[in-house]
DNA sequence: CTTCCATACCTCGGATTGCTATGGATCGCG
DNA sequence: CGCGATCCATAGCAATCCGAGGTATGGAAG
């Protein structure tokens, strides 16, 4: 479960530059290693989310196919946004780690 | 946000040995670093949930002042769920590691 | 042509989860 | 006694993720 993570987990996707949908899933899925498969019940309503906080913009495309496309980019406000959350990670991930600790026999240096 | 992650952090909190729910709060915070500190409306349903699965086990103790505590213990199944979720854990850190990569301008070495 | 699949988008309802608020009780201290 | 710290508990709320379902297009297979 990636409850509370998912919006950074997007946000991630889209900073190696915009992507519709169904590529950020693919993209997401990639990069984790296979680890997160995210449904599409998933990822729109949270692209819809970010967009309505301003941290997405997104424009609508049409490939030579003529297949129509949403591609969603990050915005100034996304940027620093993933950036805070990347702070946030980080801070959380620290502190489950020192929680976690002594919990297992750790090869302790000292 | 804690989120999915909190029955880690009880029973982690629990693997240095029984302990009623003041206390509990108690070791997260400090071995947290400060970083969690769980009201009591989390953490006292939160206790009840992981008893009423199995994994901790409570006696009713009544100290020399006469006060009332219900201390909780991990049970087996609680020692082996934390390992999983230790585990769990890994692989959920070590994925968002890997979608964060490539966000931020890392010392790349190649 | 028809059928089927992969692509691509969207929405709704359910289930879970953590938090706020509230309440009660006991103990120690000024 | 009043007050804060300790200690337990519940109810209601809000957020979140996901499964299921619905629409539509292009291309390949039959």
């Amino acid at each position: 479960m990636l409850k509370g993570h998912l919006d950074m987990i997007v946000l991630a996707a889209l900073s190696a530059g915009p992507a519709h949908g169904y590529a950020v899933i693919e993209e997401i899925r990639r990069r984790s290693g296979e680890a997160f498969d995210l449904p599409e019940g998933t990822i729109y309503p949270a692209l819809h989310r970010l967009e309505q906080a301003g941290l997405l913009a997104s424009r609508w495309t049409t490939s030579e196919s003529g297949r129509r496309r949403r591609v969603y980019a990050l915005t100034r406000s996304g940027d620093r946004a993933l950036a805070e959350r990347r702070a946030l990670w980080q801070q959380f991930s620290d502190a489950i780690g020192g929680l976690l600790e002594g919990t297992r026999p750790c090869k302790k240096p000292a």
